[in-house]
DNA sequence: GTCTATACAGTGATAGAC
DNA sequence: GTCTATCACTGTATAGAC
């Protein structure tokens, strides 16, 4: 339920999400929705904030935490291109931080974002880059991927998002092997 | 007024911008609203899409085809951080692109982009690029200032969008420089 | 738990006095 | 040109039958 409340959420944005069209898009009727969530449509946003995070934070942070440097990364680009569909989905975190939705959710979208880059950095270190490297390459590549999403909507095009990507990819492995063998 | 309705668009967005807040804002009531906007909120959308469109035409995309290559890319950088306030401005373009308010102006949205990439690209040919890479460095380039747009917002933290735009342009030059020797 | 009916504020839009 | 009053409608939210 609360996927598919997401889902409605990314594409119209928050002020777009009226509770006629979560009804008409879910099937689940005013009195149902207010039974799960008596905080109305900010309860439901919220859930929704919180659930996004949790995806990410299990199929994309802890591996970059804790894995094999080199694997999670590889797995983090793959697990995103996925996730957004190669741009044809749009980053519901990401679209709340533009307009005045944030104020509502800002210490949910700051953490989604910080934590994204710290686990990236930490994994880049590992990795063998150095650390003042490392997080100005992760900023470089969460940024990346949000401006991809935006550039690829705004063409309708998902193979802008795809040349992004890869290009930002090839640029961190770039960057890391440099690193090793310096280090050599 | 129309930049007064383009700052209040950027703000809230399409949906949440609703006519009393925009009279809230500007002090102008509904009826003269609608006397120079019988289209009523959609018309007023384009307008400020209109002149935000133009703006860039003129400060941005004109020189970049016609002015000296590394002059007007060097104005860019500087009319581009300006005109973003750093990052504590959204791109109202990219804001659209983003939710369902894209379908209604999806012709303007795409014409902005495709505008930009092909005016800074073809300013980086004349800089000494080759064509493809040209391509490929200025839709980086523009996505990357949507994406650290995005992403200062989400930390409200000028700095972060300061950084990222640095790192763009360092790395332009670094290639700019480096097609240029080759060919030397 | 789910639905229908409904309250009441707010929406975009219009008409008409000034 | 600008304002006020008002329209029909939709917004979120609630109450109560089942």
């Amino acid at each position: 339920m609360v996927p598919l409340l997401a889902e409605i959420f990314r594409e119209l944005g928050y002020e777009g999400a009226t509770l006629t069209r979560i009804t008409a898009r879910t099937g689940i009727g005013k009195g149902s929705l207010y039974h799960f969530f008596p905080g109305g449509k900010e309860e439901m946003a919220a859930a929704v904030l919180e659930e996004v995070d949790g995806w990410f934070e299990r199929e994309v942070y802890a591996p970059l935490r804790e894995d094999d440097a080199t694997a999670a990364i590889t797995a983090m680009w793959r697990n995103t291109e996925a996730y957004f569909h190669s741009g044809g989905r749009v980053c519901l975190v990401g679209a709340f931080a533009l307009d005045e939705t944030r104020s509502r959710y800002a210490g949910a979208i700051a953490a989604y974002f910080v934590r994204w880059i710290d686990a990236l950095a930490g994994a880049l270190v590992r990795a063998g880059a150095g650390r003042v490297e490392a997080v100005m390459m992760a900023e470089e590549v969460v940024s990346g991927i949000q401006g991809a999403l935006v550039l690829s909507r705004a063409l309708d095009d998902k193979g802008v998002f795809k040349r992004l990507v890869d290009n930002a990819r090839r640029r961190v492995e770039a960057s890391v092997s440099q690193a090793a063998a310096s280090r050599a």
